[in-house]
DNA sequence: CGACAATGAAAAA
DNA sequence: TTTTCCTTGTCGC
C-alpha cells in the first residue's frame, strides 16, 4: 500500500527479481492488459524507475524504450513469490514470471504501456520527490510560499511534492509541530527545509524497511514503557489513525477530520498555529 | 452476505 | 465538490 516509499521499494524489488532475465513471461490473467502483455512477453526487463507514487518498468532497447506505467492508487497491491507461480486469480492485472520468481499486480489505478515522451510528461507534472537524488526542494517551496491553501492539502498535492501520502503528511507535520491548517505561504523557508530534510530521512528508512516508522527513538514503546502498536499496517507513528487516543508526548486527544475525502490526524496540543 | 473502510487521484458536474 | 475506478479484509447481522 502505497506512499512513495512503497513505490521506490517496488522499483528495486522488480529489478532485483527480473532485470535482464530472458526467461521472463508477461501475462495479464485478468485480461485488461493482455495486448501489451503479449507485446512484452519474453522480452527482458531492462530497468525500473519511480517518481512519487508512479512506478515505471522499462522494456525494449535503450534507443526505443517502452515503459509499463503503474500507479497503485488506494487499493493496488503487488505480491512477489518464488517460482513456480501459483495459478493466478482473476484479478491479477499483470504477472511477471521467470524461472525463479513471479510477481502479481492487482487493483492498480493505472497499468499502461507508454512511450518515453509520455513518461517524461508524467515526470514533468510531478513535484520533487524526496527519494530522488535529482529532487529540488526549492521548487516545492516556491509553490507553497505563494499558496493560501493549507499545508495539509499542499503536502498531498503531487504537483507540489511527489510521494507524500496521508501517513507521511500527518506524521511529518506532527514531528515539526506544525498546525495542519496553516497556509502554505505562512511557512518559513527554514520550516520547509526542515520538513523536506526530515521526509528524505523518513522515506529512505521507509524504503529500507518497507513500512512507515516516524517515532523518534526516545518515544518508542520500549523507551516509554508502553505496549508496541498493534495495527494492520505496521509501523510506529505519532498521530496517524490514532483518533481520540492520547498523544505520546503531551497527552492531548489526537484529533481527526475529513479533509478532501481523506482523514487528517493531528495533535491539537503539539501542533499549534 | 452486505456495509464499510483503506497509505489515491482523475473525471465529471 | 462529487462521482468514479480499482480490490480486499473486517465487522456486524
Amino acid at each position: 500500500m502505497p506512499e512513495g516509499h512503497t513505490i521506490h521499494r517496488l522499483a528495486e524489488d522488480y529489478a532485483k527479481a527480473f532485470r535482464a532475465d530472458s526467461s521472463l513471461r508477461v501475462t495479464s490473467p485478468q485480461g485488461k492488459f493482455s495486448d501489451a502483455a503479449a507485446l512484452l512477453d519474453r522480452t527482458p526487463l531492462r530497468t525500473t524507475d519511480a517518481h512519487g507514487k508512479h512506478l515505471f518498468l522499462g522494456f525494449g532497447d535503450p534507443g526505443h524504450p517502452e515503459w509499463v506505467h503503474i500507479h497503485l492508487g488506494l487499493f493496488g497491491k503487488v505480491t512477489f513469490g518464488p517460482a513456480p507461480a501459483p495459478p493466478p486469480t482473476d484479478t491479477v492485472r499483470l504477472r511477471l514470471a521467470s524461472d525463479t520468481a513471479y510477481v502479481d499486480l492487482r487493483g492498480p489505478t493505472t497499468c499502461a504501456l507508454i512511450t518515453e515522451p509520455e513518461k517524461r510528461a508524467i515526470h514533468d507534472r510531478l513535484g520533487p520527490d524526496p527519494l530522488r537524488p535529482d529532487a529540488e526542494p526549492e521548487r516545492a517551496y516556491r509553490r507553497i510560499s505563494r499558496s493560501r491553501t493549507t499545508i495539509a492539502a499542499l503536502l498531498m498535492d503531487q504537483k507540489v511534492i511527489a510521494g507524500v501520502g496521508n501517513v507521511y503528511r500527518a506524521e511529518v507535520l506532527f514531528r515539526h509541530g506544525i498546525d495542519p491548517y496553516r497556509a502554505g505561504r505562512d511557512l518559513t523557508r527554514a520550516e520547509w527545509d526542515a520538513i523536506w530534510d526530515d521526509l528524505v530521512v523518513l522515506m529512505r528508512e521507509g524504503v529500507r524497511n518497507n513500512r512507515i516508522d516516524t517515532v523518534r527513538p526516545e518515544h518508542t514503546p520500549e523507551a516509554m514503557g508502553r505496549p508496541p502498536r498493534v495495527d494492520d499496517h505496521g509501523g510506529e507513528v505519532y498521530v496517524y489513525r490514532r483518533a481520540n487516543l492520547p498523544c505520546h508526548i503531551c497527552g492531548s486527544g489526537i484529533r481527526t477530520v475529513d479533509l478532501a475525502a481523506r482523514n487528517l490526524f493531528w495533535c491539537p496540543g503539539c501542533q499549534r498555529a
